[in-house]
DNA sequence: GCGTCTATTTTGACGGTGTCAAGATCTGTG
DNA sequence: CACAGATCTTGACACCGTCAAAATAGACGC
């Protein structure tokens, strides 16, 4: 008996799918991947890959959960060291150095395709919960730090500096509004903004 | 002779496009326009539109214009009554609330369908400079009111509050993270950490 | 080992897409 | 009125996602 899940014909045609759509992502875009492409390069018939996933959605959505769990490593919500300003961008330098480093998966992850359509697999939306608790988590930390007053709404100051992070990403991204070239300038701005208000400079 | 572009057979089918297409996307949203659909509608053959677009992203380049100058007509920036959190709140409020109200069109304008891909029109790109300019001009006003430190980089400003305007409406628009419910408490979160930062409530 | 059952894969097909090439048609100009 | 060029149509091609039915291969009970 095999340990997992070692497949019947092809070996275990599920994984060896989204690792060519993670191959085809990364040399031509997400909007290169192609179910009959897909099938091509893994080996076999066109409609195979539907025996794995519903649709060629559900394939979005699991490669969109891999994209999470790689961004939950790549973003440093570890290191406690420094104070407020330091800490807050490490933060957002990781997360959006992550997102410009993985833009077509970014673009997957949180590029509307999958959520505004309101076509996220449970699955993808509980890990989607995952990365967010994380980043509330950080914030909870930045609050008992006395960073952030404790009083304040976590879920909200959450959000306004995810949304913040989020903006950058987008532009950078995009190549729109916001270039390359001052990316660090544009974070280090975010975070004295974030950090001291733009009121007293 | 006519007095714009009364055009030959159909009377102006460009015009007449866009239009179908702006419903359509009303309807049924961005992803339902499509080129047949288009030339259906406006009563004509498939391939009727290759003669006033080159392809299919130039129409949605011109249907992007449209939503840029849509939007800079939206975006409150010309009441200048009240204090700075008071008209910081008004701008961002009113960016917000176009983006939600016309989440299909702003997902066209900024959701890299046509900047990621580098398929903006140089007339598109131009407006969405202007939209552009008419932040930086706002952040201007209010540095020359004080609000906001003369000395500061205006450009590095305008893109800190504008990257928080567009995290805000994407994360609307997509219902991810941020719920349509706490729209205008994420608003305020948001004016009130640009305002007076984190650090110091 | 054999037969059966089920998971897996394939083949064929359907309707949809963007877009090109060639021909038809209409309109403004000389 | 003829010509030229803009405009529109028809036909075709190569894709796409996905369904239904047939074929196949492994697993499991006997």
């Amino acid at each position: 008996m095999a340990l997992a899940k070692k497949a019947y014909h092809h070996g275990d045609l599920r994984r060896a799918l989204l690792e060519t759509a993670t191959q085809i992502i990364n040399e031509d875009g997400v909007d290169a991947v192609t179910m009959r492409k897909l099938a091509a390069r893994a080996g076999v018939s066109r409609t195979a890959a539907y025996h794995h996933f519903a649709n060629k959605q559900e394939l979005l959505c699991a490669l969109a959960m891999d994209g999470f769990l790689r961004q939950m490593q790549a973003v440093d919500t570890a290191s406690d060291n420094g104070d407020f300003r330091e800490q807050l961008r490490r933060f957002i330098r990781s997360y959006v150095k992550f997102s410009s480093e993985n833009a077509e998966y970014y673009e997957l992850m949180l590029g509307g395709n999958i959520w505004r359509k309101g076509l996220a697999t449970d699955e993808l939306r509980s890990v989607g919960d995952i990365a967010f608790r994380n980043l509330t988590r950080q914030v909870e930390k930045w609050q008992e730090l006395g960073f952030i007053d404790p009083a304040a709404d976590t879920l909200r100051v959450t959000q306004v500096i995810f949304c913040s992070a989020h903006g950058i990403s987008q532009f950078i991204i995009d190549g729109i509004y916001v270039h390359q070239s001052a990316l660090e300038a544009i974070v280090d701005a975010t975070v004295d903004s974030l950090v001291n208000g733009l009121g007293n400079n």
